[in-house]
DNA sequence: AAAGCGTGGGT
DNA sequence: TACCCAAGCTT
């Protein structure tokens, strides 16, 4: 394999066709780590307007720290896979503690939240260090490059040890643009030419697909209860630590109907109806939010569709 | 080590 | 509509 001649091909590409993403102008090691937690099986579009907002909320590790975890989860509410927001508050506080953002691969590493590809990621954009961060991208580019599903050593030989950060981020770059899952586009690719899967015509047997688990259908009603300006919202049954409306309440009143509304957690696709109701007794874990209050708590997903339908 | 964890955009 | 799957990590 001609390693140095695919690197002069990726890397020229990179400089004139890469996008310009917003935590590709700094070097500070806080926020990239910030924006690769978000960006862990999340595309980079739904990432922008997180990464900002959290980032003007919480401009460093102490500031990450000393905030309430409500207000971490309310600035991560519909990104999804809140476990991250809780490590990296947890990580956070472990920063803060120890008094500097850790500099090697195995100090990123033992931060919770943070994985393989995750630790790779920083140690080689924010401080230099010559890791492969191997992400679902890079597989698919080497098993392609290679015509193998079994291209594990390819990713570290080929890393280029003169700017890691710049090669780790011009092979994802290619897998987020050009070699794409179902249909990549090899007309376009700088190292097609190099490429074992596209000279047998056989990119599509790469990488090879896993077995998902099979869908669940539901179905559930959420209750509008009203006292004025305020809504009463119960601890969700689907994700923790944030706020839904009630499913069903003891002796309340149920009411019209005001909706429908679908929604997908993994493999369990609920549709929704919202429906008007009066309750005499409230349960004791419910609270009452006016809307002024609803940006600054973890509100659901669900919660937050279906006040898009209430009246 | 297989399974659980969210959501939205693309096809 | 239905399915795919994304800059993975944890237990």
């Amino acid at each position: 394999m001609r390693l140095q001649a695919i690197r002069s091909a990726l890397l020229a590409w990179y400089g004139s066709a890469r996008r310009d993403l917003p935590w590709r102008r700094t070097s500070d090691p806080y926020a990239i780590w910030i924006s690769e937690v978000m960006l862990q099986q999340t595309r980079a579009a739904a990432v922008i307007p997180y990464y900002e907002r959290f980032l003007r909320a919480f401009p460093n590790a102490a500031a990450l720290a000393r905030a309430p975890q409500e207000q971490v989860l309310a600035m991560w509410a519909g990104l999804g896979y809140y476990s991250r927001a809780r490590n990296l508050q947890k990580a956070a506080r472990q920063i803060v503690e120890s008094g500097e953002f850790p500099r090697d691969y195995d100090s990123i590493r033992a931060l919770p939240g943070v994985g393989d590809y995750t630790a790779a990621a920083i140690a080689s954009i924010a401080f230099h260090q010559p890791c492969a961060a191997i992400d679902g991208n890079v597989r698919r580019v080497a098993a392609r490059l290679a015509g193998s599903n079994e291209a594990g050593d390819l990713p570290p030989r080929l890393l280029d040890r003169a700017d890691p950060g710049r090669w780790n981020q011009a092979m994802m770059e290619l897998g987020a643009t050009v070699c794409l899952p179902r249909a990549p586009k090899c007309g376009e690719c700088p190292i097609a030419r190099f490429c074992a899967a596209n000279s047998r015509h056989a990119q599509h047997e790469f990488p090879a697909k896993r077995a998902r688990p099979h869908p669940i259908r539901l179905r559930r009603t959420l209750l509008l209860i009203r006292r004025g300006e305020k809504i009463l919202f119960t601890p969700s049954a689907r994700v923790k630590g944030f706020w839904d409306l009630p499913e069903t309440i003891p002796g309340a009143r149920i009411g019209a109907q005001l909706g429908h509304f679908r929604h997908t957690i993994l493999h369990r696709h609920y549709r929704f109806t919202l429906r008007l109701a009066e309750a005499k007794k409230i349960p004791p874990a419910g609270r009452w939010f006016d809307p002024g209050q609803w940006a600054a708590i973890p509100l659901s997903t669900t919660a937050k569709k279906a006040l898009r339908l209430a009246p």
